[in-house]
DNA sequence: GGCACTTACTTTTGAGGCGAAAGAATCCTG
DNA sequence: CAGGATTCTTTCGCCTCAAAAGTAAGTGCC
């Protein structure tokens, strides 16, 4: 796809395995690369030298630690040139697209948001290629573009299904392709961040590892062997019918005791509003749960202790090595981790291993960072999926 | 390990895979293990040439259907002599010892069984020692043995823990190799079930796949990328947790609404014994539930969706190709299956992949054919794990 | 029956990746 | 400064594989 994408070289399979490693685990020597990747001394030789010679690894003076003085010949790591290109991500919700420029590390270098008017494609592609026409004057080699969006997304150009933008079938990439000449993935926002968690964040190096976000809406991801399940229900609602407690909560949304009902904001404050007749915001409500108002405080545990055994239904059947907690909602965990943890405890056998249950408070510009880290994906492994 | 087991000659992975495809997929034609593995024609004469010298593999007619007749050069299938070997499996209950021989496809070829009159590991081992005696007389060329323990199993030789046996650290495997001097592996007896149904079984060749076992005891084993995943509460209590419905029965064993409770026979005959006062089996049991009795159709029924509960909670978080339901309580599915459907189909997204639920009516021989598989994985992969 | 065509398999050849082993570089220790 | 340790490089041969060409064994059509 996108033939525009320059991407890496033509790298050999083995140059590209050990182009990610270093990539995604930082500086390594070549003995330590050898390792990882169960090769011997000499093929690295052989492997980093066409990669050094074009520029894409470099080697660095001596990885922070020249403490550790060894005995022997000192190694000598190499690393990505992370400045070396820039790359642009963007989300898209209702009201407004949230961009950043990251490097090649995913590390954000630069941020911009803009208001959403409408809905119509022309309309948000214009508005995107006009933000990276800001972006792309204070940081040229954009290699690329990444877009989040919540909804079905095919092919990673294609926006099936997206309920909030009444999208059905939209070619966004093509379209922001056409404006920008840059290559352009779009993917379910979802999907973005768990790809990026499981590159450069929580889940790198994982064999098993599931992203579960709450905000808006519940979110659900599952690594395995190192890449991403696809899923055919993918952000067309999760959780709606994921009953964690038959007595729970009726909401608008989802069913009775639903983790929609039971873990997503709009469901809390629905709650909290048709009790007391008056809204509130949900860091209001957690504020409220936290001084121990008693309707509040209510709703709140119940909450809580729906997440704890969501996750501990998530620990019992997949197994993962890690979860990752992140979205809007987290701050949930601040208030009521106890309970969540009480709760997955006596929901789990006594003798499995302990949950590694990672809470990442998040807002929307790590949703942007995700999609940003999809174009890396594509220039690094020539658009093809890890 | 056991270095008696002369494992199939010094294979290079490339044969390996070869012998492992042909093995498992019943008779193929090289052009068509070359399109299974990727592999180019010329390397298909390679690999299998010495496969062919050696004897592991032979070429047969024509399989089966010279009805389909293509146009050009007719293929020739590639078949393994399942006869020339034979392997041992044992299935170790409270009471019984079940033993099956099968060749080299896994194919039953005799069954043998004998009541256990104690628990000493050495008097086990002698019973083992004496039915394989028995058996090898008609079975010669014996190439292994391989057993199936309820119970933490460890190095595929040692019985870490044994509740039902009162064992601790017992080194079966051990014990079993000096009285028969044949490779013995052992297992977990979920854990072996689900490795043959991953070779043999409805597993076959497929990426996820979850072996779900209610019968005693809930078994549950997660194959992924082809190979199954270990768990650290393995078969020592697995559902005893699982809060399947927090309103359900309250049984001896297990949390209240567990999967124990729910869903094992003990329980649920213990459930119609307490409104009772009478014994019944669960056969009865599902007899009466059938003929709408009221009180075992509602505790028959009460199991039934909790069944829908827990494989629409594991299609959801697990997302597997096939789940096999299997045990000596599959009954159950005969009686209430549409219950079953119909509550796992409520609790899964409607835009969702349909569940692959399938049933095996199982006793005991398959649990002993499973610890045969795992003699058979031996010697093909020279005592390595898939 | 012969000829074209199709498909399956084999052989040959050449390129490329890999590891083993030997050698060079560069540090520490005494 | 010698000796050892560790990392990296070089060389060499092996193995694997793909590509291409050749052989085998059938069908379809005249």
């Amino acid at each position: 796809m996108t033939p525009g994408a320059a991407s890496w070289l033509p790298l050999s399979p083995g140059e590209r395995s050990v182009a990610i490693e270093v990539l995604v685990h930082g500086p390594l020597s070549r003995t330590e690369i050898a390792r990882r990747l169960d090769l011997s001394a000499g093929s690295l030789t052989r492997l980093t030298k066409p990669l050094i010679e074009s520029g894409l690894l470099v080697e660095v003076p001596e990885a922070g630690a020249p403490a550790e003085a060894r005995q022997g010949r000192p190694s000598q790591p190499l690393d990505v040139v992370a400045e070396s290109r820039s790359f642009l991500g963007f989300k898209i919700t209702e009201d407004m697209v949230y961009g950043v420029v990251t490097t090649l590390r995913s590390h954000i270098v630069a941020r911009h948001d803009r208001p959403l008017a409408g809905h119509d494609p022309a309309l948000v592609a214009d508005l995107l290629a006009e933000m990276t026409a800001d972006l792309v004057r204070d940081h040229p080699r954009l290699a690329g573009i990444g877009i989040g969006v919540g909804g079905l997304v095919r092919d990673r150009s294609t926006v099936g299904e997206s309920a909030f933008l009444h999208w059905r079938d939209v070619p966004l990439a093509a379209l922001v392709e056409e404006r920008t000449g840059l290559p352009v993935v779009v993917e379910n926002d979802v999907a973005a961040l768990v790809e990026a968690e499981t590159w450069f964040g929580a889940g790198r190096g994982l064999d098993r590892f599931v992203v579960l976000t709450i905000g808006a809406g519940i979110g659900y991801g599952l690594v395995l062997g190192g890449s991403r399940v696809p899923y055919a229900e993918e952000d067309r609602g999760f959780g709606r019918h994921w009953i964690l407690d038959p007595n729970g909560p009726l909401t608008p949304d989802g069913e009775r005791g639903s983790a929609i009902s039971l873990l997503t904001i709009p469901s809390i404050r629905y709650q909290i509003q048709a009790a007391t007749g008056r809204e509130y915001t949900y860091e209001e409500i957690l504020a409220l749960a936290a001084a121990e108002e008693p309707l509040p405080a209510r709703v709140v545990a119940e909450s809580a202790r729906a997440l704890g055994i969501l996750v501990a239904q998530i620990s019992n059947f997949v197994m993962p090595q890690k979860i990752l907690l992140a979205g809007e909602g987290v701050g949930l965990m601040e208030v009521a981790g106890k309970v969540v943890e009480d709760t997955i405890r006596s929901h789990r056998h006594p003798l499995a291993a302990p949950v590694d249950l990672e809470t990442k408070v998040s807002d929307f510009h790590d949703w942007a960072r995700g999609a940003a880290v999809l174009a890396i994906q594509v220039l690094v492994l020539g658009s093809a999926d890890a």
